[in-house]
DNA sequence: CGAAAGGCTCTTTTT
DNA sequence: GAGCCTTTCG
């Protein structure tokens, strides 16, 4: 197979183009993913580059995977080779493997958000300072962007301007000598400490730099300092370097992503060849006139001309509802209308939010209605507590120093271990001149003389080490599926959740957890675990979208991106939504939004909506919001309208009329089920009625399905059997 | 020590 | 509305 078959020349260039540096412009639906997966494949097969000298840099892990496959059938050399991820996924690995060169644990634990906060706590107690006059949380966000630039706590300190800014430098000081503590590393370190290892350490550099002949980096626009520090780094010497990127579409400023880097790029590589993919291949000619209508409100941006062979298509659908379950009743029934009316599939559909917390009123309607979804991240997976929990047994499993996840875990499920002892724990640690862990161990060796703890805490805490002691044991034995399973058993977190009737569906999720570990399961026992934990601290919830189910995908517009749909609804077009509030006294940041619109439509292929409501819970309070600014800026001839309600008055004819033409007409007669009847529904399964009433012409169903839970039923809409 | 209740704050987007 | 913290009581 021609590798160069079938692609425009501007596309031809960019695969081609493989010696010195190279920016390629992309705009959306430009075919960027084919052309980096062509140009690694041409790379390989026509160049005879081995894989093994090539980086590629994605966003996410799931276009990683994505691009493995699609390069898995066009070259068969070992694709395996290759180096391929994200930024932080290759950073852990480099570390791993040369980090001690800066004295990093090889076994090092990667700490999240969530840990971070509770070490930057931590640092607040000891430093005396007041969490509530230094925000936990403003910190992380201070460290974090002193990390995107490199800066470390010494530099932080000499450069404080403020009384708040030099709070942060001594919490930074401290937090990172915790992190040294416990063995541990967080997101921004894994990027920061690859370029501080890289930067000061010559020989390790060069090692670098000979073996990566070349990089490739997507999603460029999103990349901030120290990741373009990083590419320098080991792409400067052979500089073949190939970034990929649109400017309109940076929506990751606020995780201090820079834009300047594609103008640094030119200005750092001013041999680089500048290649413009502009005709469109995924939209019809009214979306992408829609979308460019939308972005040309930006003022500081370069004008591109995008253009499409494709058809005008169809308007876009602007559609008024009253408030958000409205809106979400519309998006269901208008796809229920696309799927039975029309060629698509409940799979060609999503639904796209600013805020996740927009996902809730859409997800009722979706049950209510029986309409499969996916949504991508609610609360998310892996923040979810239960799932912290037993993740950070695994990890003090691991690794002992690990004081975060100790912590975490020593009194849950309850052990009678509270506040008090663990300062005593604390204060007899440091006494020690050592760290909680190993005074626990000393503790139940009965090496300390004066313990501070009556006998009641002192048996707690013995026991304790004693459990931790012996599936570390195990650790070093058994399948991550077994230890997962001792885990959960002898910690007494499955009694705990499954003893509780509200603890039932969070102990589905450590089910699903623990599918996730079997994965792992083929591992030799002490690198599965280690493979399992790095992989669940890496991992983005649109990593795990997964294409082959046949459901309506809801998703924020910042995962979409990437991402194509037939059919796009996007939902709360409303000033205060999208734009989101916090970007109004921001001109920059109201620019962002624009782009997040602009991502968003673009993600359509043949028909969007743009929907909002007139009202709309938010915070507990109800708004009346304006229409969004975004809609004006879209020409009227490419727009339809529907459901327009204009004033509290004529909402209850509104919702009457609107019952009526809606379009969840029952297509058989409503059965009639009385409570304590066994049921069956085609997605949840088995499950005993609690509830039927009727309403209006309709039937509501309350139904508690085996294993899945209660769920309300709209009858005209969700077909359930009697049995 | 833990459970329950009440009060407080902060609410964007995520590797 | 949720999550976090503090207070209060058993």
């Amino acid at each position: 197979m021609n590798i160069l078959a079938g692609l425009n020349p501007a596309q031809k260039e960019a695969v081609e183009a493989i010696k010195g540096p190279v920016l390629i412009l992309a705009g959306p639906g430009s075919g960027k993913t084919r052309v980096i997966t062509q140009r690694v494949a041409y790379l390989v097969k026509e160049c005879g580059v081995s894989p093994r000298h090539i980086m590629a840099v994605t966003f996410t892990n799931k276009a990683a995977r994505e691009m493995t496959e699609r390069l898995n059938k066009l070259v068969s050399t070992a694709v395996k080779q290759l180096t391929m991820g994200t930024f932080h996924a290759i950073c852990a690995r480099i570390l791993r493997q040369d980090g001690e060169a800066l004295g990093i644990d090889p076994h090092f634990v990667i700490y999240d958000d969530d840990d971070q906060i509770s070490l930057i706590k931590k640092c607040l107690q000891e430093l005396n300072l007041d969490p509530k006059q230094n925000s936990p949380s403003a910190i992380q966000n201070k460290i974090s962007f002193a990390k995107s630039q490199v800066i470390d706590p010494q530099e932080y300190l000499t450069r404080a301007r403020s009384y708040f800014e030099e709070v942060v430098g001594r919490v930074y000081e401290r937090y990172q000598q915790m992190i040294k503590e416990n063995t541990a590393l967080d997101f921004d370190d894994l990027l920061m400490q690859t370029v501080q290892l890289l930067k000061n350490h010559p020989k390790i550099r060069t090692q670098y730099q000979e073996r990566y002949l070349h990089l490739l980096v997507d999603e460029f626009q999103d990349t901030n300092m120290v990741q373009y520090e990083l590419i320098k780094l080991i792409g400067g010497k052979h500089r073949n370097i190939c970034v990929v990127g649109d400017p309109d579409q940076s929506i990751y400023s606020w995780r201090s992503a820079d834009l300047r880097n594609i103008l640094g790029f030119e200005k750092d590589f001013p041999e680089a060849k500048v290649i413009l993919l502009e005709q469109n291949y995924r939209s019809t000619k009214t979306i992408l006139a829609i979308a460019t209508n939308i972005i040309e409100g930006n003022k500081e941006r370069k004008p591109k001309d995008l253009w499409t062979e494709n058809e005008a298509g169809e308007k876009a659908t602007i559609v008024e509802t009253y408030n958000e379950q409205e809106e979400a009743q519309f998006v269901v029934s208008e796809v229920d209308k696309l799927v039975r009316a029309r060629h698509f599939q409940l799979g060609d559909c999503a639904v796209m939010y600013r805020t996740n917390a927009q996902s809730r009123a859409l997800e009722e309607a979706f049950i209510r209605y029986g309409l499969p979804y996916k949504l991508v991240a609610g609360t998310r997976f892996y923040e979810r507590k239960e799932v912290k929990d037993i993740i950070a047994y695994l990890r003090y499993i691991q690794n002992p120093n690990d004081g975060v996840s100790l912590h975490r875990i020593i009194n849950v499920p309850g052990r009678g271990i509270g506040q008090r002892t663990l300062s005593e724990l604390n204060s007899l640690a440091k006494s020690l001149n050592t760290n909680e862990s190993e005074t626990l161990q000393m503790m139940a060796a009965g090496k300390i003389e004066k313990m501070p703890f009556n006998s009641r805490i002192a048996q707690s805490l013995a026991s304790f080490t004693t459990m931790i002691n012996e599936l570390r044991e195990k650790s070093k034995e058994v399948s991550l599926t077994e230890l997962f399973d001792m885990v959960t058993e002898n910690s007494g977190y499955k009694d705990f959740l499954t003893n509780d009737k509200e603890g039932e569906e969070r102990w589905e999720n450590i089910l699903e957890l623990r599918t996730v570990a079997k994965e792992y399961g083929e591992l030799p026992p002490p690198t599965g675990l280690a493979a399992f934990l790095e992989g669940v601290t890496l991992v983005a919830d649109v990593d795990s979208l997964d294409g082959s189910t046949d459901a309506v995908t809801l998703i924020t517009l910042h995962q979409a991106k990437g991402l194509e749909y037939p059919a796009v609804f996007i939902v709360g077009m409303e000033e205060g939504v999208l734009p989101h509030l916090r970007s109004f006294d921001d001109p920059a940041q109201m620019e962002e939004e624009r782009r997040l619109c602009y991502v968003g439509v673009t993600r359509a292929k043949q028909k969007v909506y743009l929907i909002r409501a007139f009202r709309r819970n938010l915070m507990g309070g109800n708004l009346v919001n304006e229409p969004s600014r975004f809609l004006k800026d879209i020409p009227k001839e490419l727009i339809v309208t529907a459901g327009t309600i204009a004033n509290e008055e004529s909402i209850a004819n509104a919702i009457s009329s609107w019952n009526k033409t809606a379009v969840f007409e029952p297509t058989t007669e409503i059965p009639e089920f009385k409570a304590g009847d066994r049921v069956k529904h085609a997605r949840f399964g088995e499950g005993m009625v609690v509830s039927y009433q009727t309403i209006k012409n309709d039937a509501e169903a309350v139904v508690a399905f085996n294993g899945i839970g209660v769920k309300k039923l709209l009858l005209s809409f969700a077909k359930l059997e009697k049995i």
